[in-house]
DNA sequence: AATTAGCACTGAGGACCACGGAGTGCCAGG
DNA sequence: CCTGGCACTCCGTGGTCCTCAGTGCTAATT
């Protein structure tokens, strides 16, 4: 049905559309590429195409331009990720070397990403679900009130502040503060709700208030506030695209960070790119939009994941190589921390 | 030179400008404003105006536009900061009441001055040079690394990694904060390079090597690093706007956070509103754009800034009402933290 | 059977033009 | 000093025409 040839004119016009961004006729695609065939032949091959739903026209006696379904198939079969060029790869290297904490690893992350591929980048911060517990501190802060800090061995440090109904001596916060690291340094995230279940028992009477508050505290800002962190940058690249959507409507829905994680989320095969085209993403402010995704995380664990937002008209090979050369990065970076 | 009248006049310009977005003829005014003359007065005020610089035509018989030093006029002397309503006050409570931390106040903060005003909220985090040190904790990481937490009453917390050329006892960290916190807490921050001067001459020297690290450590991320966290919402306001410059300029501009921490630095009398309009901002990119900013801190001490960047033609009564309600708020809220 | 050349047809977009209307500047009279 | 009146200016709109890239189809060619 699609022989060799058809794919390959599906293939020129993806190309070209991205390059021109104009509805691509039978001559000048004839005259472009080294198709071997007349400009008649590659009318009746677009009638073909046009019949299975890859590429549409505008209007009668434009060009043709592809459809989502057209960008499905050229991603899925008729283009490879383009590697970066040597001198792309050492800046992606100089420029993530300098950061000093992970904020800057991320904040970096997502400049170096929207400038690569001129589009908006998305980082997402390390997940805390899936690393564990480094050491946690409590901090008495004078008076009624104890700051509580975690650090992860993601490099990645959540601190909150409980308020106490009465005052608490300092011997206390100490002996509490040995005895949850002792319960849970080193443990998974997600066993730490079992590990931290019999403590209260283990306190005299009159100081366990005090330990439930804290490790109530604990629980919420670990386990059940899942809030995942997430960055944005470039957005200014968009403004040079023209959208069916309106750029507000895109610009919206990039604000939404429910949206982003959404987006991100969708990824099916773990430590694969996932391309999500026009349609396929949910969200209706982003129908022509397409998304870009990887994993990235340390050793075969994956911790987060970053990503990138553009018009379907975009050059698929250019991004996803970007994105899978960045994701490897972070994840090198992150592993020497 | 400028009577009563003619500021009238030029008042009725600006307000009917910002509403319709387009030039504004004589007959218009004299139909919505009670002036109290005919159009033909009207005209003779608006070529006076005109020839001050405050309004212009975009061409010949076309209406006029107010310039920057039209609006300029109007701010500082036709216009009053608007009071919010009843209801926005009570939005804004309630929506800033349920923040948990922070960095929870700085987002809510920002996302509720966008959505108040319709364009876009710059929000700074407080200041680190103007707070206190509330706390130093050290946290040895294992082998030869430690954490060090720094928390300022203002409630902002500060984390480091760090890296130590060879392994250090436990003992030795308890040691070094028990002096560091004695030699510090309570400290304004501009004095805490003093305070820490002979604290390397306290320790054993053997352990001074580590003494130096965590105090160059301190002192850069807290003194020389004085890098000012700054937060951004709102930018999906400005595709409705349509700009002289393009819209990439602006995008581009607010992308940059030098450029923030710049636009909003510039604010001459603190605790008070500012308004720096159009070509007054030093950004190329944000020639047609203004920026109103307001201090917010705790007392009569300010600790950072917040602002709008809209268009020249934007609401400056509405808008500088919004900025000033919402400053007060988060002051107050830190305050009670 | 597939490819190609040729040709008539289509529709978007640009150039051109006419015109209505909002707005101006100016003048003479209240 | 204000106002009514008037001639003038120019923008924006809408209509018409034309060009041109591109199509679909058919008949000839390989």
């Amino acid at each position: 049905m699609l022989d060799e040839r058809k794919l390959a004119v599906l293939r020129a016009v993806v190309e070209d559309f991205v390059n021109t961004n104009e509805p691509v006729g039978s001559r000048a695609l004839a005259d472009r590429h080294p198709l071997g065939v007349s400009s008649a032949t590659i009318r009746n091959d677009m009638v073909a195409l046009e019949e299975e739903g890859y590429i549409a026209q505008p209007h009668t006696s434009a060009g043709r331009v592809p459809t989502d379904k057209g960008y499905r198939l050229f991603v899925d079969r008729l283009s490879s990720v383009k590697p970066l060029s040597a001198a792309e790869r050492r800046a992606i290297e100089s420029f993530l070397g300098g950061a000093v904490d992970l904020d800057e690893i991320v904040a970096r992350t997502v400049r170096l990403l929207a400038q690569l591929t001129r589009q908006v980048a998305i980082v997402q911060y390390p997940s805390l679900t899936r690393s564990s517990v480094q050491h946690v501190e409590l901090v008495p802060l004078g008076g009624r009130r104890i700051m509580m800090v975690v650090i992860t061995n993601t490099g990645r440090v959540e601190q909150r502040v409980i308020d106490l109904l009465g005052s608490v001596r300092e011997s206390v916060v100490d002996d509490l503060r040995t005895m949850l690291n002792r319960a849970i340094a080193g443990k998974h995230l997600g066993d730490v709700p079992d590990a931290v279940d019999d403590l209260p028992a283990q306190v005299a009477p009159e100081d366990r208030p005090v330990a439930v508050a804290v490790l109530s505290v604990l629980l919420e800002s670990l386990v059940e506030r899942h809030e995942e962190k997430i960055v944005l940058a470039g957005t200014a690249n968009l403004a040079a695209v023209d959208f069916a959507a309106s750029l507000r409507d895109v610009l919206e829905a990039l604000e939404e960070n429910m949206v982003l994680i959404r987006l991100l989320g969708e990824a099916k095969d773990p430590s694969m790119l996932t391309v999500r085209i026009g349609a396929e993403n949910f969200h209706e402010g982003l129908r022509s939009t397409s998304v870009v995704s990887a994993d990235y995380g340390v050793g075969n664990q994956s911790l987060a994941k970053i990503g990138v937002v553009g018009p379907t008209r975009m050059d698929y090979p250019g991004t996803m190589g970007a994105v899978r050369a960045v994701a490897r990065y972070v994840g090198q970076i992150l592993a020497g921390q």
